[in-house]
DNA sequence: CACCACGGTATCCAATCGGTAACCACGCCC
DNA sequence: GGGCGTGGTTACCGATTGGATACCGTGGTG
């Protein structure tokens, strides 16, 4: 999962300076995530700095995260209402990167 | 222009890797601009920086550089259809940016 | 000839980014 | 009580980014 599909490979997009919150956003797109889940589809990503891009979404209001401490430890994270808002924008470029993805690699190569 | 409005400033969103470019191409919108003109707006981008933005456009296809070499010396940059492209998402995200600008500035302050 | 505007380059340097690897506290479960 | 899973943190370090500043070649122009 995103290996070579997300324009983050071929037109680098940061969201908040950040260089892997647009894909950590896109991977909460359909609900809740646990830490360990988010590290699945994320494999390329750094613990460390998937954990900083967490909190930095967290600081800015995009995700909400949400500690239980019984019976196991768990922490979600989710998008909130202004996360989920953003992902709009973001699908708007990555459709955008889908469509133009030709033309993209085509410029590239010369 | 380009101090406080724009998203860079609050959410930075950088496309190309580049911390600029979005600036560049939103300068570029409205038509064809030589190098002098494109720094006054971008007064806060060194030529250096300039420079290099406009370079990787090139590269990637989203500016044309047509030189001049007479009766004076002008270098005019334009956007390419596919630059033009490009405006669409960039432009959702920066209705976005304002849409939301309360929302992002309480977000940070807490 | 001297000077100026234009469109950049060159150099230096500090800060940031991001990867690797190791470590860690807590609680459960055998 | 020893190991494991969870959700991280820490230290270290090289690579990259980007800002400031000075400089430069070319071709008009006075």
């Amino acid at each position: 999962m995103f290996e070579e599909i997300c324009p983050s490979t071929l037109l680098p997009l940061r969201v908040g300076g950040d260089k892997w919150a647009g894909l950590v956003l896109r991977c909460l797109e359909d609900g809740p995530r646990r830490y360990s889940e988010l590290r699945v589809p994320l494999a390329r990503v750094s613990p460390k700095m998937l954990t900083q891009s967490l909190r930095a979404l967290e600081r800015d209001g995009f995700v909400r995260r949400t500690e239980y401490a019984a019976p196991v430890r768990r922490v979600m994270y989710e998008l909130t209402d202004l996360g989920r808002s953003l992902l709009e924008p973001l699908r708007a470029f990555c459709d955008w990167a889908e469509d133009h993805w030709d033309e993209l690699l085509d410029a590239r190569e010369s």
